[in-house]
RNA sequence: GUGGACGUAGCUCAAUUGGUUAGAACGCCAGGUUGUGGUCCUGGAUGUUGCGGGUUCGAGUCCCGUCGCCCACCCCA
């Protein structure tokens, strides 16, 4: 890699060249069959959105959006409320997804539960880390419009079966239930009232988020600050009774599907969205940041954002990581067929190729002009199946295709190529 | 934003206590008689040792700065 390059990429974005990008398209694949077996269609929102889209769906007090988000300049002409003259490029998508639910009134024209993935670019200004890049890649899953646990467990489900299929090592599933706002705030207190009782016992951190994000307290790493949040109350015995048979539901359904994941009382989110049930997905091969996948019901958001009354629930993963615990694929090769052609008239052996890459064949063909030799040499490289000798004057009419495994030779016209190739 | 490591050919690494033309494997390129690959053999190319400054008779080796990258914190996918 160049380094004090003054052309150099952005920090914290890759760029992605065919091999690995095989491996973005084959987790998309998968995505798309799956996921459309659950009834769920593509949906595809803009890269740039309000920055108040995620003040106020994301939320003020969240570090996405106090300190991470990338903002985008507005044009002087561009007229209109200073709201609207303040853009960012989003930091996840799920409050893109209920803003479009809303401003095309899709419960009106549409009606029923609305059934969506996305997948594509996110942008957060972190540093860097393992795992961890300004630009990444979600996919995700947002299903709009119905209360039901049934759906919280259909959620699951789907992302259960997707990493499922990836043989990504050992995941952990783990879910928890943040209440609502009927009986959250009522576990806030009890908890505030708790830290403050151990506050001598709490890192400087946690002191602070003790006053500011008081569910967060759960996420301190320090072996100190866990042994004092092991002994606090449990938000499970603070849920309402609604809360309380929704999860127990979620769990009843995931039972019958064959997912038992791990209740964790400990688990919140970094959100402020989410209500009841919320989710997620770690690894332990993956370093600090070990979270693959995370989602949760968000019954408040759409209503959050002037539009009607609309549980939903969703997740989303990110698939750098999920790449990062994928074992490297075999390569495929580029090619079915590479073409020998010393030169140095190459027209009539463009012409052929060009009528057999019409019809479907993947064929390897080079305008330098090398050796023979270097040319089968590449050929190997690339993996060609066979290799086809053109050129100089046998280039009429029947030309010599050879098998690179077996090493057979046979001779043919180029009308009988494509149809050769196939049948192998 | 905070802390800690690291930065030598395309890649992975080497270079005695600072000492003279900075090396190796792999990869790449070219050959090994006449247009046929994978193995083998021979030969070849490439580095302003990230950049800038300093110490020294002399620095890839030490010091400072800077940029980059990595890991961790914060936070999260």
């Amino acid at each position: 890699m160049r380094q004090n390059y003054t052309y150099r990429g952005v920090k914290g974005m890759r760029d992605v060249f065919p091999e690995e990008a095989r491996r973005y398209q084959q987790l998309e694949q998968r995505a798309r069959d799956l996921f459309s077996q659950y009834g769920c269609g593509e949906i595809r929102t803009p890269l740039v959105e309000h920055t108040v889209l995620f003040e106020r769906g994301v939320g003020q007090g969240t570090d996405i959006v106090n300190k991470e988000m990338f903002y985008v300049p507005a044009k002087d002409e561009e007229a209109g409320p200073d709201a609207l003259r303040r853009m960012v490029l989003r930091p996840e998508a799920t409050a893109s997804v209920a803003r479009a639910y809303v401003e095309h009134e899709i419960d009106k024209t549409a009606g029923g539960v609305q059934r969506y993935y996305y997948m594509g670019p996110m942008f957060r200004y972190e540093r860097p880390q393992k795992g961890r890049l300004r630009q990444f890649t979600q996919i995700g899953v947002e299903l709009l419009g119905s209360p039901s646990p049934a759906t919280d467990a259909e959620a699951i489900g789907m992302l259960f079966d997707y990493l499922q299929s990836l043989s990504l090592g050992t995941l952990t599933l783990m879910l928890n239930s943040v209440g609502c706002p009927e009986c959250r705030p009522g576990y806030i207190q009890a908890l505030q009232a708790f830290a403050r009782l151990k506050h001598a016992g709490l890192c400087e951190d946690c002191r602070a988020r003790l006053e500011k994000n008081t569910l967060r307290l759960f996420d301190c790493k320090k072996p100190e600050c866990r042994a004092v949040m092991a002994q606090a109350p449990n938000i499970q015995s603070s849920l309402c009774a609604p809360c309380r048979t929704h999860q127990d539901q979620v769990l009843l359904y995931l039972t019958g599907i064959g997912i038992t994941p791990k209740l964790e009382w400990r688990l919140m989110r970094g959100l402020d969205y989410y209500t009841r049930t919320v989710f997620e997905v770690v690894s332990e091969n993956l370093g600090a940041q070990n979270a693959v996948a995370a989602g949760g019901r968000y019954d408040n958001l759409v209503s959050e954002l002037e539009g009607p009354a609309t549980p939903a629930v969703g997740w989303s993963m990110g698939m750098e990581r999920i790449l990062e615990l994928m074992p490297a694929a075999a390569p495929v090769p580029m090619f079915d067929v590479f073409v020998v052609d010393p030169g140095p008239d190459t027209a009539g052996t463009f012409a052929h190729v060009t009528f057999l890459r019409r019809q479907g064949v993947r064929v390897g063909l080079e305008h330098e002009g090398r050796s023979v030799k270097a040319l089968m040499k590449r050929a190997d490289k690339v993996g060609a199946r066979f290799t086809l000798f053109a050129g100089s004057g046998a280039d009429t009419d029947r030309i010599e295709l050879k098998n690179m495994a077996s090493g057979e030779q046979v001779s043919l016209t180029w009308d009988e190529i494509a149809e050769h190739i196939r049948n192998f």
